[in-house]
DNA sequence: CGGTCTGGCTAACGATGTTAGCCAGACCCG
DNA sequence: CGGGTCTGGCTAACATCGTTAGCCAGACCG
């Protein structure tokens, strides 16, 4: 069963060198130094390589997500980083729509937990974080803002508009919150922020 | 010059009749009594009939949101709606990085005006709230979310969120506020509404 | 020793986007 | 009317893609 691994360490490598199109089932055979029908000897489809990098990329994604959780400005560019960091592995992670049966119980729940955490167990809150974190690096990811954008201004304001719902975890205490009600009005800081400025 | 609009309308016809994959070219040939090969007689290659679809997809989303300018909610709504109407329209539009120089100029700043309006010219706000939203409707386009998830819940907090950022635009002035100062502190109802009750 | 399983192999299939090259007809100009 | 060019079809073919079928060497086990 280890050769599996291998071949999806291998697929890993070449999406992340020479980009999604070069991910082939003949160059994957190459990397290995096999022939392209002998991949089948251990996996059942190209479909079940994608998705054990989906699997892998919401793993990692989470580990570095619960590292910093500390408030939400440092997990939205923890976020914001590892996705630019990794963009292949970050496409073809997102677009792809999960398969929940084959994906390994909890991955989901674990990449979940640290942004749960910080709405203070507010589900709807925290996916419209997820959203809107998704949503501005699959745009930066797609070249969909102008090259000269400035786009830490954008995710200030991002930080700034959800400040409503979060409060700081108290320092020293990494434990989650989940369960918590929310946190209400503690109202942000009325954005005089120089990010509120327009230009 | 008229049968290359033939070929992207059929191409669009049988990309919202029968998913992404069954756009090909001997298909799209098909629907026009055609030869595959003579397609090149008209467009250059595939990726040119997705770089129209794409213009098409910007400039028909940015007529619906001129028209649902009024304030953030009905914006979004407009945007979350069109785009769940379109998917395989939006996803195609959304997923493909743009060519600028290929896109017909103004398409662009067309489809993003509703928005900028309503943020008071605020640049880097709209950008924040392009990203929410379009990483919630892509979030839901791609079963990101479980099957039971309460997106109208989520969809609340995001324009609560954001509504700090936007003064409704006072009755009957339907003219861009382009320029005007940002919002400021024109503090949000305070989430106390239902949707931010944890369940 | 014999049987089974593992993991390679070659050959091949159908589908994809695309190119080369031919040709009928329309259309225009002298 | 005659010839040239342009338009828009066509067939044949190519390389590449994911994938299947079927063969076989070797390891391993009873």
């Amino acid at each position: 069963m280890n050769r599996r691994a291998e071949v999806i360490n291998a697929a890993e490598r070449i999406l992340e060198r020479e980009g999604p199109d070069a991910v082939t089932m003949r160059r994957l055979a190459d990397e290995l130094r096999i022939q392209a029908p002998s991949l089948y000897k251990h996996i059942a489809s190209k479909t079940e390589i994608e998705g054990a990098l989906q699997q892998r990329a919401l793993e990692r994604l989470g580990a570095v997500l619960a590292g910093a959780s500390a408030d939400l400005a440092t997990l939205v560019a923890a976020y914001r980083r590892w996705a630019l960091e990794h963009p292949r592995l970050y496409e073809l992670s997102a677009r792809h729509s999960l398969d929940r049966p084959r994906l390994e119980s909890g991955v989901e729940a674990a990449a979940a937990a640290p942004l749960l955490s910080i709405t203070g167990g507010n589900i709807a809150a925290a996916r419209a974080i997820w959203g809107l974190a998704h949503g501005l690096v699959d745009l930066e990811l797609a070249n969909r803002f102008p090259p000269n954008a400035d786009l830490d201004a954008a995710w200030a304001h991002a930080i700034n508009a959800f400040a409503i719902y979060c409060t700081p975890k108290p320092e020293g205490n990494p434990t989650s919150r989940v369960g918590l009600p929310p946190a209400g009005p503690a109202t942000p800081s009325p954005c005089a922020r120089s990010c509120c400025r327009t230009a």
